[in-house]
DNA sequence: ACCTGAACACCGTTCAAGT
DNA sequence: ACCTGAACACCGTTCAAGT
């Protein structure tokens, strides 16, 4: 009646904790794609029966929405910190923009991911923008404006890799054939393109010195 | 021997056509929605056993782009055609939002839209660019980068407008709350500011008369 | 050539039963 | 309280067999 592997079958043992299941979410995802998990996938992986999951999450998209928690909305604002406004504004939403592109698992899992950033980064991209003369509301509006342009940019971005024969030439900098006839784009340099034209239009709106 | 209802088991006589099953695809997921959508109730749909669809596709996927072909990529162009080259050009940005918001089919199915407009939309769109003054080059990319943003743009509002609580308060023009504090956003509005801030970059960029 | 029907290898989820 | 094991109602896909 030695019972070896560790518990038998029934009763508990199994020691599993949310944080347990989430992590070991997130490392299957990141590992074999949001496509290829399943709800027996990770139980297998735990060594644990599938119903066992349905104890600690009522279903896969409460789990889902653990993940995301887990892995946080907390970009890293080191290379926002000095310059001119205008190049502080334009680090801040890179940084959005690149955080998005390197947790594309945020992005594909189930679409949940809200387009806002965190509330200091918020507070820091309004704070930025109010320096070029613009009042609160304003400030908010563009940079609700500039949050949106970054997700979407992402969301554009990853459905090109994901969908058509890309090689990544550098960390984060692939280019892409699309279309009919086999076109090389450089996705970060068309994102630093748009969000130039519109740093451009927002310092106009602000300025009005011509 | 007499066979009422149409055909009896095996043999031929089903008469489905690739065209048959791609439009009865494309009403199933306008009705239900994607996620709903599965082949076996798509042959239900159909009066036929599921082996009978992979005869005529291979598999789901190609099904999809199917019926990604059958919707056509041709948006009606009667709203940007008069006007100033800016009011001209922000009408055709528009044009491309709100056809893709329109069909969010397309842009569901398995993120396999391309972020290209049609062939016809993209040379009006960069012809109407070269009137500010850009080389071809120039052009093509300040257009591109106008594509990913209408694209981009919509895949947001449509992650927003299904994650959330929202309310369509006129066709096409809803509010969402979303957030910490429940805000009321009017994405078209949004869009609008957006896309003007670019314009005024690029128009700044062609101009040059400060 | 075109389709059926049954099978295969999967899903997410539930739930009595165990400890 | 925590987990098992079996079941339920699904999937996409394949393929021998029918006409």
């Amino acid at each position: 009646m030695s019972i070896e592997e560790g518990r038998g079958p029934g009763g508990r043992g199994a020691g599993l904790s949310r944080s347990d299941i989430v992590a070991a979410a997130l490392r299957l995802m990141q590992d074999h794609g949001v496509e290829w998990f399943s709800m027996r996938k990770l139980a297998t992986d735990l060594g644990v029966s599938p119903g066992a999951l349905y104890w600690h999450f009522p279903n896969k998209e409460n789990l889902f929405a653990g993940v995301m928690d887990s892995v946080g909305l907390e970009p890293s604002w080191d290379a926002a910190s000095s310059g001119t406004p205008r190049e502080r504004l334009a680090g801040h939403v890179r940084i959005l923009h690149d955080y998005w592109r390197d947790h594309p698992v945020l992005v594909a899992l189930g679409r949940k991911v809200r387009p806002t950033a965190s509330a200091r980064h918020s507070t820091e991209g309004i704070a930025i923008i109010r320096e070029f003369g613009f009042d609160e509301p304003a400030a908010r509006l563009h940079w609700r404006a500039l949050v949106w342009l970054a997700l979407g940019f992402f969301y554009v971005e990853q459905g090109v890799t994901e969908s058509t024969h890309h090689e990544p030439i550098a960390p984060g900098r692939y280019q892409v054939s699309l279309g009919d006839q086999p076109e090389i784009i450089d996705t970060d340099a068309l994102f630093e393109h748009l969000l130039g034209l519109t740093l451009d239009g927002l310092e106009q709106a602000a300025g009005g010195f011509c």
